[in-house]
DNA sequence: ATCACTTTGTGCATCCGTTCACAAAGGCGT
DNA sequence: ACGCCTTTGTGAACGGATGCACAAAGTGAT
């Protein structure tokens, strides 16, 4: 099994050529996992600062527009390189500069969507998609009918060109928005193609080689963790009853297999 | 500032009412934040297995089914209660039910979706919502074109009505899928009217009042920390040039405001 | 009953991430 | 030139999460 979203670096090596006096250790230092998801967080704040005017940003500033502690944001930005002034600030069009770099925005990352129905429709048409350098290179599907349908610049193609098109447009991230059923057959297909990187929102876990970065974006999962937080407080405030009405129970608690009922009995 | 995410829990009280029936500790205990953001993940497989006529299941088997180490796997059960059998394994059903109960969903959670334009549209669509127990009460939106189209077994409504879907339906979960200008006045009515947790699409850092919950799903900062790693691959592997063309960097470098001059100057 | 085998639940060492708190660094006014 | 004020960058302490490895607990066969 590979990388899934958070996880492991590989092997390490907290001090190797960290030594030489000014070298931004962007280029070769290893950021750690946490950094990195905050920064494209830090890059949004910066770019609508910029659009407003602002030339400079103290740690403050710019950690409480992104949520989060100011002692975090230096440290995160301290792994870039050392990109303040001390008694100032950041400059703004500076730090988006190296903010980018270092994420890999300096190029641009054509990105294949698999699976146009309603959500792969509104990812395609989503603008935001372009502005950080992510160029939707195809929207494929299998369904004959939905093939050629127009959407935006783009046209449906059909998704027995995924191979022709991640090789031609040496696409590097492919987003799968078909049904759950048949993700795992496109997300293996798109890395046979040469795909590294997939963005996953079907509900499902995708198994796919060592090297393979897998992220997924899953709705029903955000809910159900905001659902245990919103019990969690309306248990501790009232004394049971959360807001919403009852639903029927799964199963009867009491009626298991052997085991479960002797656990039961047990605890008793 | 709130919880935004993952982050703090508030005081604890470790054995409150934890002695009734078949009361494991997934009544009073608190679960480590990172277990919670498994469960939902867990529940997935199990409810497939329950679905393929799996009785009995090992947290080997568990495991790789969700993608984790299978210590993780039983840690994080471990902190629901005792439910397994040594030698056997877990039974899938009760195990189901189990996680469930822990995540709060033996309850149903009315959830009202903000934002009717592509991505409201899509997630009102979407049939995996009502799966585990989130009902749509509302889709709404401000745009009075849209207002009265209907989706599905709803209509559109104008937001107007927000207070009063809110306060009718005891809504305690509000997705917003407006455009970012309009996301945070958007949170800051949900809030007043009573919504404590809340799914943020919009590509903007919200700021609620202590108590809230917000979870962000950011297509973007997604794309973002994909590209991050396929950089890192393809310059650990090549010299230094990734798939994908060259992009025209946002500023050239060496014309800062003086400080940054002097930085560059230092580096050269 | 006993033994071999399987699998859970957890103590423990380790690692990663967060936060505090402060010295060093720089700007600016006098 | 000098001292005051602001803000960075980081050492160090802490807490949470991970994963190893094993004893305890269970099943099933003889
Ligand atoms: N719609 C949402 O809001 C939403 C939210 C969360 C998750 N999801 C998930 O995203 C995925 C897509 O959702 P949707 O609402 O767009 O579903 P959809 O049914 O509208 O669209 C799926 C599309 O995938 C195509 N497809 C199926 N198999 C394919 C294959 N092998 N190759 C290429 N294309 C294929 C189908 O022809 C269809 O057009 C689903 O897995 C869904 O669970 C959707
Ligand atoms: N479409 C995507 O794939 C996608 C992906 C990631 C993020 N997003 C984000 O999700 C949000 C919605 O995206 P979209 O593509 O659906 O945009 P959209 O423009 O299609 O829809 C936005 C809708 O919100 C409505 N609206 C505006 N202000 C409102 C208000 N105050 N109250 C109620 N409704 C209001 C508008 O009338 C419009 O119908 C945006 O913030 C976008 O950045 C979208």
């Amino acid at each position: 099994m590979a990388r899934n979203s958070l996880s492991d670096f590989g092997p390490s090596d907290p001090a190797t050529s960290a030594d030489r006096f000014p070298a931004g250790p962007s280029s070769g230092g290893r950021l750690p996992e946490a950094t990195v998801s905050r920064l494209p967080v830090y890059l949004r704040v910066l770019t609508g600062m910029a659009e407003r005017g602002v030339v400079t940003v103290s740690s403050d500033q710019l950690a409480s527009g992104a949520g989060v502690n100011s002692a975090k944001l230096r440290k995160d930005l301290s792994h870039l390189g050392s990109y303040g002034i001390r008694g100032v600030g950041y400059d703004v069009e500076y730090l988006i500069y190296q903010v980018s770099r270092a994420l890999g925005l300096t190029q641009d990352w054509p990105v294949v969507i698999v699976g146009a129905g309603n959500l792969g429709r509104a990812l395609a048409n989503y603008g935001g998609f372009a502005t950080r350098g992510f160029r939707i290179a195809a929207l494929l599907d299998s369904d004959p009918a939905i093939v050629g349908t127009p959407l935006g610049r783009l046209a449906v193609r059909h998704s027995d060109d995924l191979e022709d098109v991640v090789a031609r447009h040496k696409v590097a991230i492919g987003a799968i928005a078909t049904p759950a059923a048949s993700a795992q057959s496109v997300c293996d297909r798109l890395v046979a193609a040469g795909v590294t990187s997939i963005l996953n929102f079907a509900p499902l876990v995708l198994n796919v080689a060592d090297g393979v970065d897998v992220r997924k974006v899953d709705l029903s999962i955000e809910l159900q963790i905001l659902a245990f937080h919103a019990q969690r407080r309306s248990v501790e405030r009232n004394g049971r009853a959360p807001r919403g009405a009852l639903r029927t129970v799964p199963k009867e608690a009491g009626r298991f297999p052997a085991a479960a009922a002797a656990k039961s009995a047990v605890e008793a």
